[in-house]
DNA sequence: TATCCGAATTGGATCGTTCAAGACGGCGAG
DNA sequence: CTCGCCGTCTTGAACGATCCAATTCGGATA
């Protein structure tokens, strides 16, 4: 049965004070060269590790970060999710902070949540993943000063706080550019109901390009909440009404109901799709990548330059997508 | 600036003792029912929440349970472990335990992790999803009574430690059955190779099943790589060699990949997956759908129950999986 | 040689909680 | 009446780390 090692456990081995290992570790510059090279090989020799309760007593750091995990909703999106998730993890546990998990059905009981995870955990930040216009989970936190970071733009207010976001009308605008080099004049968007951010920006992406390819965008464009059914319902009146030969699509899942419209179509209509998510590879449709990994990578940078403590200014990170090309583009 | 509220406050402000509110929140039976009272008004009006690093400190344990979140591999059955992430962190959330995130690349790197959670972080329990033959962190975690539940049988040791899991033979007998019942007879399986617990399993439900109604199933089935592709490339090959009239398998990719090659067939080939993945759903594949929220509740059930210290014994679930019927079955 | 300076090290206090042991009043038994 | 016990509550110590102030020590300076 071996004993707990402790500090002094170290201390002790090394023949040195409880302080001076606590220096090794916290403080490495001011102990003297032979002693630090002792005092590192008795933690090694002993294998010890320093005790987070202990440490987070005195210093009222955690090391923890708090993310959401949600009901994969429609199902294709969640992936989204996951993969940043992993990204999240990974790149957090690089940085010597780990990632909490939790779950809330609505705004107030997240903010409860918070409330809990802040005064019995005392979480250092949290990530939060996709906000809406008057946020008041952001509100909430920026209230008490919690540092946090978001995956995904305050759309109205952007400077109120740091986040990381994907430039999802670049996205759209590239996607609509590469039909238009493949020859494309009649190209339509699907997208979803005026009013959310992130969907007008990508919306704005798809405008843009055309018009920059002097191409008029009016009446080519489609709006309905997301999902597979009502993508493919917008597609079929589209080529009714409009007959174009390509459509970039807000989601993966409006692309797929598309794809389904168009079954048959001959030359084939092109489609695109945004999310790249793993459906999309497995049906084989073109779609808009977000650099997720990045991203997450991204929101610990901004967290860790927060919590240790340099910059106070909010700041913010756009990334590029890509374009994954497959056989529908 | 409102002043920390620690227990002092609340024993001050209900005018007993520390012990007394330690003991209103851990043993609330040994105090009288007035002092209670006031204690519990104190703690309301204070909001306060005791300090779990403290409490660590003193108990030695963290309320913290690890779970891996893996890079979604092939994308498709990634959300199977995203669902089943959110699942456990609903239930052990219920249960006052909150779920922390880890990865890993390779085993040894995995058992490390393991070590430096508990170490640092104290860690009361992990919970690993899915184990392969000879599982050296299971062995790892066995060794030095860690406590732990697998999401997945350990196929070599039905004994060995506290498990959940999905019966997935009776999920395959039970989509056999129902080719079975609507008329078909040549009913192929399309899987792993020998050797994995799991696609042993899968593949021995569908062979029981035929045997059961009387059918031969020899020379019916086909074993590779999950995949897409995979799926594909094998389904053409029965197709073309033992003309089957519905096929199952192993998983939602070789299923989606079985569904590309009988694109035209007439009448139209039968195909169940597993899974009942998103993908599945989006593209009308009927599949095997395993209880995962169900499979998590019972995960934490088995934890609380070595935690909170009654029964040393391990026990084992086994969950019946549900048939997901849409148009391809 | 005496004095001083700063770098390196030391011991004690502290964070907020639970554990162990003891104090106090009331009650029933001897 | 005294003793012991029980239920209830209080006090002091401990968990393992960091912070703070005090001390030691080697070497440079006068």
């Amino acid at each position: 049965m071996p004993e707990k090692v402790t500090i002094a456990t170290v201390a002790r081995h090394a023949r040195v004070s409880r302080q001076t290992v606590s220096n090794v570790l916290n403080a490495p510059h001011i102990v003297r060269q032979e002693t630090r090279q002792r005092v590192e090989d008795a933690i090694n020799a002993l294998g010890y590790r320093a005790n987070q309760a202990a440490r987070q007593m005195r210093t009222g750091r955690s090391r923890l970060i708090a993310a959401r995990i949600e009901p994969t909703r429609d199902g294709i999106n969640g992936s989204v999710l996951d993969r940043f998730l992993h990204g999240l993890t990974e790149t957090a546990d690089a940085a010597g902070y780990r990632v909490l998990l939790y779950t809330a059905t609505d705004d107030d009981r997240e903010i409860a949540t918070y409330d809990d995870l802040l005064g019995t955990y005392e979480l250092d930040a949290f990530v939060l993943v996709g906000t809406k216009y008057g946020d008041p989970r952001t509100a909430w936190l920026a209230d008490r000063d919690v540092p946090f970071v978001t995956f995904g733009r305050p759309w109205d207010a952007l400077d109120a706080h740091p986040w990381v976001d994907v430039d999802g009308a670049a996205g759209t605008a590239a996607a609509t550019r590469h039909l238009l080099d493949a020859g494309h004049r009649r190209i339509a968007f699907i997208g979803w109901p005026l009013g959310s951010g992130v969907g007008d920006d990508r919306r704005a992406g798809w405008q843009d390009a055309l018009r920059a390819a002097g191409v008029d965008p009016a009446g080519l464009h489609r709006e309905t909440e997301d999902g597979i059914a009502e993508g493919e319902h917008l597609m079929r009146d589209l080529l009714a009404a409009d007959a174009p030969t390509a459509v970039v699509c807000a989601s993966d899942s409006l692309a797929l109901g598309a794809l389904q419209a168009i079954r048959g179509t001959d030359p084939p209509v092109s489609v695109i799709g945004f999310d790249d998510t793993p459906v999309a590879a497995a049906v084989g449709l073109a779609s808009v990548s977000q650099p997720l990994g990045e991203a997450a990578a991204r929101c610990v940078d901004l967290l860790t330059g927060v919590l240790d403590g340099h910059h106070e200014t909010p700041t913010h990170v756009l990334l590029q997508p890509s374009l994954a090309l497959r056989h529908t583009a």
